[in-house]
RNA sequence: GGCUCGGUAGCUCAGUCGGUAGAGCAGAGGACUGAAAAUCCUUGUGUCGGCGGUUCAAUUCCGUCCCGAGCCA
């Protein structure tokens, strides 16, 4: 597994949201003198914050932090270049300190482990015509294409899949083979994409019911710590089409804020769909094989424990 | 106290001209290759408020009681 054997392993906090995992990271790297990574899809942007429960200021001095606050607000980042980002940052300091990536998105976790088909970039006249299509005859128009063109790949993701079916079209349409191929392609170069370094992911499960209390906690509190009017400031400065005010809290706060829902509905909404988001977290990572599991109401020893037999192994 | 309207799934309600019932939401499970906190898929048995009566058969009709809302005293 490792190349470079002065090099420190690497280690993965997943789970589900409010599990604790930026707590877990911060304490993990400062007791082995290491470094926090951000895999959150979220807190790679600026000005974002309490919504996202990403690390404040002051835990942020405490000990290198990578990959957050590295997007202007209004502009898109993908997993793609999350992938980019992390392995130029793992090369630079892979030898200088442990890192702690952080994160519940599995799908930018596995852009990292397994890499991620290359295909050119779609050019604009391709997307925009897709997009206009779809504005025009919906869906179903850009669906029977789809079934025209790659049988397999429309009958995996189903008619209704708005954003599988469009981006599908521009892929097909952009380098002129269908999907499954791409796919099919990468899969078979695997062992030149895969993340050929020594790491270690370590989940953190909770019992379903004391993470509804958690996230009921910990969302009125940031209702009270001034994520209203967080909101209010992006709405204001780039409008509610940027995709991180469509997630999970944002997206009820943005329609509260238009006064079209009441502020109890709203809260109930964001607790309702900060759980179900919870639940799809859990839903990728019960399928990955080689994750640690552990309490997160267990004490941290036992993972810093499993942490420092990983390093101290390295070593010696 | 009288009258009226309600009481059906965790919630909001539909329905059965008498043959033991179904939607939305919630909940549960699943998928996932450049917006992923996104986008989708699957999944509905509950003394039909209690007790009696009529009936081959009552959640449905009748009586009565309990609970809630409204109106009148």
């Amino acid at each position: 597994m490792a190349e470079l054997s002065n090099s420190y392993p690497l280690f993965f906090i997943l789970g589900p949201t409010a599990v604790g995992k930026s707590d877990l990271a911060l304490n993990l790297a400062l007791k082995f003198q290491g470094a926090v990574v951000n895999f959150d899809s979220l807190q790679f942007y600026k000005d974002i914050n309490i919504g996202t429960a990403k690390p404040s200021c002051s835990e942020r001095k405490k000990c290198p932090h990578f990959l957050f606050d590295i997007c202007e607000v209004g502009t898109h980042f993908t997993a793609g270049q999350f992938r980019k980002n992390a392995l130029t940052l793992i090369d630079e300091k892979e030898s200088e300190y442990p890192l702690f990536f952080v994160g519940g998105s599995g799908f930018y976790l596995q852009a990292l482990e397994k890499g991620m088909y290359s295909v050119k970039p779609i050019p604009e006249t391709i997307s925009r015509k897709t997009q206009k299509e779809l504005e025009e005859f919906g869906i179903e128009f850009l669906y029977k294409e789809l079934v025209e063109r790659d049988p397999a790949y429309a009958i995996k993701i189903g008619s209704k899949d708005k954003y599988r079916i469009q981006r599908a079209t521009n892929l097909i349409r952009a380098n002129n083979k269908p999907i499954s191929e791409i796919m099919n392609e990468h899969k078979n170069q695997l062992a030149k994409t895969k993340l050929n370094k020594e790491y270690y992911k370590i989940g953190l499960f909770i019992d379903r019911e004391k993470l509804r209390q958690r996230v009921k906690e910990r969302t009125l509190k940031m209702l009270t710590s001034g994520w209203i009017e967080e909101t209010q400031e992006l709405l204001t400065l780039v409008g509610d089409d940027w995709a991180p005010l469509k997630s999970v809290g944002y997206k009820e706060l943005v329609i509260f804020l238009k006064n079209q829902m009441s502020y109890d509905e709203m809260v109930d909404k964001i607790i309702t769909n900060t759980m179900r988001l919870a639940k799809r977290q859990m839903t990728w990572f019960k399928k990955e094989g080689n994750i640690h599991w552990f309490d997160a109401l267990e004490n941290v020893e036992k993972i810093s424990d499993f942490v420092a037999s990983k390093i101290f192994k390295k070593q010696a």
